[in-house]
DNA sequence: CCAGAACTCTGTACAACGTACGAGGAAATG
DNA sequence: CATTTCCTCGTACGTTGTACAGAGTTCTGG
């Protein structure tokens, strides 16, 4: 019953992904008319995502939405998995806002927030496992703007790659806990500030659990606590980390 | 097919699931014996998580392992994902190892390095969202541990709470790619290497994908390619990440 | 000592899921 | 106009979690 479900990416043959990614056009068609485009089908996908998750992404619900037959979907997709990574590299897409030019902190930035925000507009993005990043068109133009942040900044490729890879992480680990709260409330009705008050006497109860024997987390947990609202503040835990790391990446640079 | 489950914690009754992680014994039985104990089901089910992933945890293959019927299950745990929490929490409890007592940084060294072993001898621990934490003992020690080695640090309840965050974000974002990579390759039966000498031919064709599209990416892509024998290097960020991180905190703390 | 309550165990069943397979029909080509 | 090529779809299979009801076992109250 509670189970969410994480499509794996790079799951089927990469050529026919690759093209579908890309648009190529493919042999001169024979056959009937197609009713639909595979943009109709990411863009319908999305919608779904968007509104219900991505559980709400079947086969059978975005080919109903279509007033298709399910089995009409594989025409234009090769198989579900494909069409994740389709979805995926389609939301990157949102990402062309331009970058201040008032140096790499402000633009570093930039790209953090606009990540933060598009994560939150598409929380099912951050359901999917990129092991394997679908290779295209919008999730290279993504990683070439990222980079564009650091430009002019003393650093070696590697450098380069691995802070982009350090900002990309703390904007995927926070904004996945911001995500999961909103999620979690709608799911099971209770926000984080009711499930804990509804575990917290249960908790109360039971002797092991005393605030003795967990001194510092009792302390630092209820603390955390009342400052914010919740059991966590995953912006606030956002905004600290590229503070810190931003600072980490100017003393790297300033030891030049 | 190729799909992957990943399970969320905190679905059922608070309740219900706090008394099983703290193992409270409950009214006297009445009835028949118990073949079972809650422990035996949780330690059946991570092993075949361990061998060979979460989505291997299903009531049907954990109770076929124990030799018995899948409804019995039910018995002893909720649901399938209560079982999820306790199998958390277990796993929560093999970080016992004593920190260094060296320095703060030693000490969040040491957090950071035994998080990164224990996701990677139990990789199926990232395929959890942890919206909400189990409420067990395990996981309360964990963060306490993770607090102790900011001891005597000048820095208040909330910066304690967002620096240790901000750690194990990072650990849990590289871990996730290095696991997933390792994922991949064993699912696929293509190693990122292999992945990649196929896909690169296919993109070559397109001529939307020229390099002189995508300058810094394909060069930074290819440097980092090239240095690490895959498309990306978790161990590496991971590293890289830690110092970047453990300094901009040393910059936090030096300016009080 | 024994009736009944309480508990464990299990078989069956249902609604989802992705998708393999093959049939039927539409469009373009020779 | 015959044939090839392609789109569309109905059916079916093997998964999943788990609701429900029945059968059997053990302890308790009288």
């Amino acid at each position: 019953m509670t189970r969410m479900s994480t499509e794996y990416t790079g799951g089927g043959d990469p050529r026919r992904t690759i093209e579908l990614l890309w648009g190529v056009p493919g042999p001169p068609r024979r056959g009937p008319k197609p009713k639909l485009t595979v943009a109709d089908v990411v863009a319908t996908a999305t919608r779904l995502a968007d509104a219900d998750g991505l559980e709400a992404v079947t086969m059978r619900r975005v080919a109903d939405e279509l007033g298709v037959a399910p089995m009409s979907l594989y025409t234009y997709v090769p198989g579900h998995a494909e069409l994740i990574d389709l979805m995926l590299d389609h939301a990157h897409g949102e990402l062309t806002a331009e970058l201040p030019t008032t140096g790499w902190r402000d633009a570093l930035t930039a790209v953090a927030e606009d990540l933060w925000r598009l994560y939150h507009r598409h929380p099912w993005l951050l359901q999917i496992t990129t092991g394997r990043p679908p290779l295209g068109p919008n999730t290279f133009a993504k990683y070439e703007r990222e980079l564009s942040a650091l430009d002019g900044v003393d650093l070696d490729e590697l450098e380069l790659d691995a802070v982009v890879s350090l900002v990309i992480g703390l904007v995927q680990g926070t904004a996945r806990g911001s995500i999961d709260a909103v999620r979690l409330a709608r799911r099971s009705g209770l926000t984080d500030a009711e499930w804990w008050e509804r575990s917290a006497p249960v908790l109360a109860e039971i002797p092991a659990a005393d605030a003795a024997n967990f001194p510092r987390a009792s302390r630092v947990g209820t603390a955390a606590g009342q400052a914010h609202d919740a059991a966590s503040n995953p912006e606030h835990h956002f905004r600290f980390g590229l503070a810190r790391i931003l600072d980490g990446v100017t003393l790297l640079v300033e030891r030049r």
